[in-house]
RNA sequence: GCCCUCGUAGCUCAGGGGAUAGAGCGUCGGCCUCCGGAGCCGUAGGCGCAGGUUCGAAUCCUGCCGAGGGCGCCA
């Protein structure tokens, strides 16, 4: 039901251990796919050196317990100690049998269950969603797939920017154009437009400055009309980013919204805590934690700063405020921060002074899952032609149009409702697709060309294969489920390379999660389409002449399909049926 | 100045202790009585530099070079 892998590497443990006497849980048998063979494990060099015996006496050893002879039909000791594993191909189709009468294909669940918080998208109220949310928003909502997918429970957190300073001015420029006409500017105009004139005059008019200052305090006090003004700010904004969220096809709802201003009442618990426990220290006027490693420029101790000087806290105590809401109501054991890498100093000393607190404490883990920037072809920041940054709205909207000019000119006789809804599954993937299939701590190029070109590794291309093994089905007039009890057998080479390539979906989707990083799906699904058009190449399905084959390869269609289907939907991505 | 991240083929990227470093695009050369040619097969071409650890290093450590980022009251 497993990676074949992961189960030779379970026989190959007890086999290690019978050969050197060494207790079975020590021994990691590195077990790793192989150019020679199916698989080659490496455990015998590391293993023989502990006992002091020959590495190819070690591997010999390991191989004579005859432990491997019901999975592989060829097992041998080459090199210094490496043992080259053949799988028997009975037992290789049993394995695909099993994966394709199970719904999760194949893919076990986590061992442990853990209650996991994944903070992400956090855009900023009264300002519009683009590209630099992009990553944080797409990496967050497939991480929430993967987790849910391996049975783990999640509790997703758009911790959005909606409280701070700037609202004193929003809230003024409000009501000087009056409440009508602000909320049809924010509605049919831009949330940035309305924030630039609101800054324009910031800038402009001390009188203003004066109103924006004195309408914070009443902001800040609780002011029942100023609430309500900056609730309006608040819901039309909302209304903005759902839009784009609802055409990402992301998770995300109104549901889990916890933005900045959720913890406004925890923050001077925040500090009466800290004070308790002798942590806080004032200096130059501020109320500071001083975390052990942390120094500035001038080599001296740095402080996570929870309140200046003037009595206002910063985000680091709401941050701190999140850890404490998180562990305590939320009851998470998994908290992750996808936040973007320039951000990770300020993340380490918030989870230390947590740590130092109490608050964050294991078996509780907070992990920052970091990422780079989206580049434009320059190699700097990803800019409109104008030099303005890219929304979201905008960019998607050109995906949309670029995928269905596209799909238009190859499918002639496509309806062209139809042609929209391709167009736009192929638009959207591939925008996600071209974010995730990279590393995320690394910067990468947006391209409109290559992501969404049908060759290479794109949503297209994926996207592609999965559809032409529909239209296989549809020719041979089959039900899909029909073929899923059939054990295939595995002939020719391609068979085998793909059969193998499919059992590696476990592996692949575990491998993700303990990585944190989508791109390794990607990778898979990538070489999952590639061994198919190997196998597609080779080996006919439908063809005349073929009939003895034809359930078995159809079974292998199908496992393919459906596999490249629940990948992209685990990075949130989806896969017509034609195109 | 200190700290963090990154540096792999012409370009865009995988690989993060194991044998001969992979893929896509592009180059060059092949394959069409083809189950979707939006395809397939082949080709040349590379681990920034220098040390170290190890039986074994693109991978771990140190230094240097180069790029980006962070370094007390913005979030």
């Amino acid at each position: 039901m497993a990676d074949p892998l992961f189960t030779v590497a379970a026989t190959l443990r007890a086999a290690f251990a019978q050969a050197t006497g060494l207790p079975a849980d020590s021994i990691d048998p590195v077990v790793r796919p192989s150019d020679r063979a199916d698989a080659q494990a490496n455990g015998a060099l590391a293993l023989a050196k502990q006992v002091g015996k020959n590495p190819r006496d070690v591997a010999a050893a390991a191989v004579a317990t005859g432990l491997l002879a019901d999975s592989c039909s060829s097992v041998e000791v080459a090199g210094p100690g490496f043992i080259n594993l053949t799988f028997k191909p009975a037992f290789l189709a049993t394995q695909l049998a099993e994966a394709a009468s199970d719904p999760r294909l194949g893919v076990r669940s986590a061992t442990q269950q853990r209650n996991v918080v994944i903070d992400y998208s956090h855009p900023n109220v009264a300002k519009e969603m683009h590209v630099g949310h992009l990553r944080t928003t797409m990496i967050g909502d497939s991480l929430v797939r993967l987790l849910r997918f391996v049975g783990h429970r999640t509790i997703l957190e758009n911790h959005i920017g909606d409280w701070g300073r700037q609202f004193g001015m929003l809230i003024e420029h409000l009501l000087d154009i009056g409440e009508t006409e602000a909320a049809h500017e924010l509605s049919v105009s831009d949330l940035n437009t309305f924030y630039r004139e609101a800054s324009a005059k910031f800038e402009a008019s001390e009188s203003f400055k004066d109103r924006a200052r004195q309408r914070v305090v009443e902001l800040q006090s609780g002011d029942a009309e100023t609430l309500r003004l900056w609730r309006l700010l608040v819901d039309e904004s909302m209304r903005s980013f759902n839009e784009v969220y609802a055409r990402l096809g992301v998770l995300l709802t109104n549901d889990d919204l916890m933005g900045e201003s959720a913890y406004n009442d925890m923050l001077p618990i925040v500090i009466d805590r800290l004070r308790d426990q002798g942590l806080l220290v004032e200096s130059q006027g501020a109320e500071v934690v001083f975390p052990e490693g942390f120094l500035n420029r001038e080599g001296e101790p740095l402080p996570l700063i929870v309140r200046n000087s003037v009595g206002g806290f910063g985000y680091a105590a709401t941050d701190l405020a999140c850890v404490i809401d998180r562990v305590e109501r939320l009851h998470a054991d998994l908290m992750l921060y996808v936040v973007g890498a320039p951000q990770a100093q300020h993340l380490s000393m918030v989870f230390a002074v947590a740590q130092m607190a109490g608050w964050l404490a294991p078996p509780v883990e907070a992990i920052h899952v970091p990422f780079g920037n989206v580049l434009g072809e320059d190699r700097k920041m990803f800019k409109s032609r104008s030099g303005e940054t890219v929304k979201l709205s905008n960019l998607l909207d050109e995906a949309v149009e670029r995928a269905t000019a596209s799909v238009r000119e190859k499918n002639h006789e496509m309806s062209a409702d139809e042609q929209a809804e391709v167009g736009r599954m192929v638009g959207i993937g591939a925008v996600k697709y071209a974010d995730l299939s990279t590393d995320r701590i690394k910067d990468y190029a947006f391209d409109w060309e290559r992501m969404l070109s049908f060759d290479g590794n794109t949503a297209p291309y994926l996207q592609y294969a999965h559809a032409r093994i529909c239209s296989i089905f549809r020719r041979a007039q089959i039900e899909r489920a029909s073929v899923r009890a059939i054990v295939p057998t595995l002939a020719e080479p391609q068979e085998r390379a793909l059969a193998l390539t499919l059992l590696q979906f476990d592996s692949t989707v575990h491998d993700t999660l303990d990585k944190y990083s989508p791109h390794r799906l990607c990778t898979y699904l990538f070489e999952l389409a590639q061994a198919f058009t190997a196998f597609y190449e080779a080996c006919p399905v439908l063809k005349d002449g073929f009939e003895d084959t034809r359930e078995s390869r159809l079974a292998l269609c199908d496992l393919t399909a459906r596999t490249l289907q629940q990948g992209l939907a685990l990075l949130g991505i989806e896969a017509p049926e034609r195109m």
